[in-house]
DNA sequence: AACTATTAATAAAG
DNA sequence: TCTTTATTAATAGTT
């Protein structure tokens, strides 16, 4: 690609060979990049020069990774290759539940009317506000459902205020004089929040 | 390389990355075989299109022997990594998974159900804190589709001033002098925003 | 490593 | 998908 048409044979020269290797090289490794951005996909390329050494690249995850999904790629043409990789299963059934995350995902959007993968502005605006309402609606419920836990909890108090007010009443009857160190709720607690707040 | 630069980002029109998928698939493989001739190096290169098809190529030797010699190669830099353990990892990520699932499923059952509750208080705030991330990604999306809509519409401005401008330029030319009621869209828009804006 | 003349790749259009 | 064409990107040879 410049200075000359260059003829596709192994370079003679060595030096010229290295050069040319590590220009070429990083080249071919740009374009691998590239080609995974722009085209939303997985790229692995690996190199070994003249003398052995490894240069590699993975446009996503590792080597390891991709090279799994090779293997299951190819496998229905590789009857004969007994390769089986223990951490496979694990991340078989990771993969299996990221897919099922995406499909929730995905009714999710539909449930709101919006469309799959890519969404136009008007969708997203659209779904922006859906889940701004279903915020809502949790942050409601979640009042909702704290509130009656707290009539609950005040229930229980009004129950052990009065059993133990029978109880005291007892032991009074017994020893025929008050105790002197009643067990009482009936503190004053600051933190104690009023009904009304809650009521909307 | 033609046409006009490109921007290194995902090709969003699907057909237009299909195409650049497609010639720059080739093109990367041309280049893989062409540094294996030249400089005598082995060259592995793996394609996995978005749509999960396999594409390869490997200068010598199959695909197998080449992912042999790389297992070996990199086997001396693995031994010091404790194997990162696997299956600890794997276990956790799919408890996060699951419940992450757990979660999803049962804000759709809260959609359908219009709010029954049946999600205990931990649950709700769960969901809301997943709402709310989804909504800030939603935010993000939708600011980067306005970009590119603004983009595209200052461009068209950009054609259709030019057009305007020759038109004119005509019209002065075959009546000798100007028109006195230009068309043009050089107003002053209160609501223009100016780029700065957005460039993040 | 930097430069530059040239070829190669490829984006857009047909 | 194939071809054509205009333009950018890569790089061979040089310094």
């Amino acid at each position: 690609m410049a200075r000359g048409k260059v003829q596709l044979k192994r370079i003679e020269n060595p030096v010229h060979r290295q050069v040319t290797f590590c220009k070429r090289r990083a080249g071919l490794l740009k374009k691998a990049k590239e080609l995974s951005v722009l085209c939303d996909a997985d790229v692995g390329v690996v190199i070994f020069s003249s003398h052995g050494k490894l240069y590699e690249l993975t446009t996503k995850g590792t080597m390891q990774g991709l090279i799994e999904r090779y293997m299951k790629s190819t496998r229905g043409a590789q009857l004969d290759a007994p390769i089986e990789t223990p951490p496979l299963d694990a991340k078989e059934e990771i993969n299996m539940l990221k897919q099922e995350i995406e499909t929730l995902q995905k009714g999710l959007r539909y449930m709101f009317g919006g469309g799959a993968g890519t969404m136009t502005l008007d969708e997203l605006v659209v779904l922006e506000k859906h889940l701004e309402i279903w915020i809502c609606n949790i942050r409601s419920t979640k009042i909702n459902v704290m509130c009656q836990e707290i009539q609950l909890l005040r229930n229980k108090e009004e129950m052990l205020k009065a059993a133990n007010k029978y109880l005291q009443d007892k032991v009074e009857e017994n020893t025929g004089m008050p105790d002197f160190a009643p067990i009482t709720t009936n503190f004053s607690y600051p933190l104690t929040i009023q009904n009304e707040i809650f009521q909307f």
